[in-house]
DNA sequence: GGTGTGACGAACA
DNA sequence: CTGTTCGCCACAC
């Protein structure tokens, strides 16, 4: 059973990824100090990858610091973004341009 | 309880 | 630009 403390952190770095808008994006060590645990960045990978299915959370906005969609369903984050407005070419975003906290 | 691994990231060659 | 190395932490074996 996950802790109370444990569920906090979770329930905190969902708020997190919740609070990025629609049409931009963020990465994982960005969202993980947003959160508030900095250097966390493959613990918010690991908690982005249990999410169900049909979560309402935009785990799609959350990418790798150098833009590159690296989660398993690349195809549903790239269809997702691009239905945002974000250009996504060749697995991979302009961070530069669609970067959350901006 | 050591070891490998991963939706990571930064520094460095 | 690519590849290497290291730090990081939860988890499976």
């Amino acid at each position: 059973m996950p802790t109370d403390s444990e569920q906090e952190a979770r329930d905190r770095l969902l708020l997190t990824v919740n609070s990025i808008p629609r049409g931009r994006v963020s990465s994982f060590g960005r969202i993980a100090e947003a959160a508030g645990f900095p250097r966390r960045a493959r613990w918010v990978g690991r908690v982005l990858s249990q999410l169900p299915a049909d979560t309402s959370i935009p785990w799609h906005r959350v990418l790798g610091h150098n833009g590159d969609i690296t989660c398993p369903r690349n195809d549903i984050a790239s269809d997702r973004l691009t239905k945002e407005g974000v250009a996504v070419h060749d697995r991979k975003v302009d961070m530069r341009k669609y970067v959350w906290p901006g």
